[in-house]
DNA sequence: CCAGTGATGTCACTGACTGACATCACCGAT
DNA sequence: ATCGGTGATGTCAGTCAGTGACATCACTGG
């Protein structure tokens, strides 16, 4: 037999979705979820930097993707196309089965501020990989930082959208709807 | 004799302002900004909710001016330069000696991912308020979110810029100046 | 002169997070 | 086969943020 049981991390972050839903986050202990995945507190912090990141751990992948997407448009794409198309590229997170967990880790984070700030500073962070990625592109500082904040202002008005959607419109839908939105408010 | 020194939040304020930029904000306890302050460290919570608003009292003034001002824009006003004119009032708050305090501010929480994650949470309430203030003038829900949104990117990629820039240079027109590339940028 | 108020202090407590050290199944080299 | 790492974990003691309950006492209005 395994000295341990495999994947403790994966039973943590499960635990921690179960209870923070349960109980809410001020609610629950991190002793508590360590006792439920079937390890100690100390163990919960050598796979999670704090009580909040145990819902986001993760979330690097998904601005991984939308930063390739970034890369491999065409060179002649405008800052803002480009942009859409890593915007485009975060459908593929949430297609499918996602949709439910991502609805209930959304319910759990919009009631929680400790939480909200967590997945802000997330958002801030894809800004700032979105804005390198431009950079990389040769596009002008100012234009790539506003493009990036566009995008992701693009990307977070489209997920709330889509979270309190009927379960059959894609995101990618949505996206494009928000997109086109944006491009008569600014015209 | 006053049984107490007045404005207790005030002393507050600036000895947190002073032992974070010179020990950083984690090198920094609570008690020791209230010893600074000369009061205990419970009254320093009596003031402030938590280590990092002592930073943020009055960010909600603010909002208030940007609310009011986009209030205060023409009714046949475009929901974009209602958002103008709000982003446009947070001028008036930075102006003269307060660019120097603001710069050291900034310089203090771009150092603290916990007192960014405060910030972002702030813009965030900004935006909140931008969207409820456009609702009021009628206009449609996402194109109100959406709105805000650029509105708050507008204001947040100008202040870090006008931060940067020469000390001559008012915010207004580092305002107008990305408003003019964001324009540029989804034409 | 007296009762009430409000800002503060004191104290005890919970819970997040950290550093140091011990444990022990597993794995690769001898 | 056995021996010396290695890595994920447990244990323990400690710091510090934040909270609730209660005491204090200058000031204020009657």
């Amino acid at each position: 037999m395994a000295r341990w049981e495999p994947d403790a991390a994966g039973r943590l972050r499960e635990a921690a979705m179960a209870l923070y839903a349960e109980r809410g986050y001020d609610g629950t202990t991190v002793a508590e979820i360590a006792d439920r995945a079937g390890v100690t507190a100390r163990t919960f912090f050598r796979h999670f930097a704090d009580k909040r990141e145990v819902l986001f751990a993760g979330s690097e992948l998904l601005g991984q993707d939308m930063v390739a997407a970034l890369a491999a448009a065409p060179a002649d794409a405008s800052p803002m196309e480009a942009v859409t198309a890593a915007v485009l590229a975060s459908a593929e997170f949430f297609d499918g089965t996602r949709r439910d967990y991502s609805r209930r880790r959304a319910a759990v984070i919009a009631s929680t501020p400790e939480l909200r700030e967590r997945e802000l500073i997330k958002m801030a962070s894809m800004t700032t990989s979105l804005t390198e990625g431009l950079l990389a592109r040769g596009v002008d500082p100012d234009v790539a930082a506003l493009a990036a904040e566009t995008g992701v202002a693009v990307f977070r008005v489209s997920f709330e959208r889509w979270i309190t959607a009927p379960d059959d419109v894609p995101i990618a839908d949505v996206i494009r709807s928000t997109l086109k939105t944006l491009s008569a408010l600014t015209a």
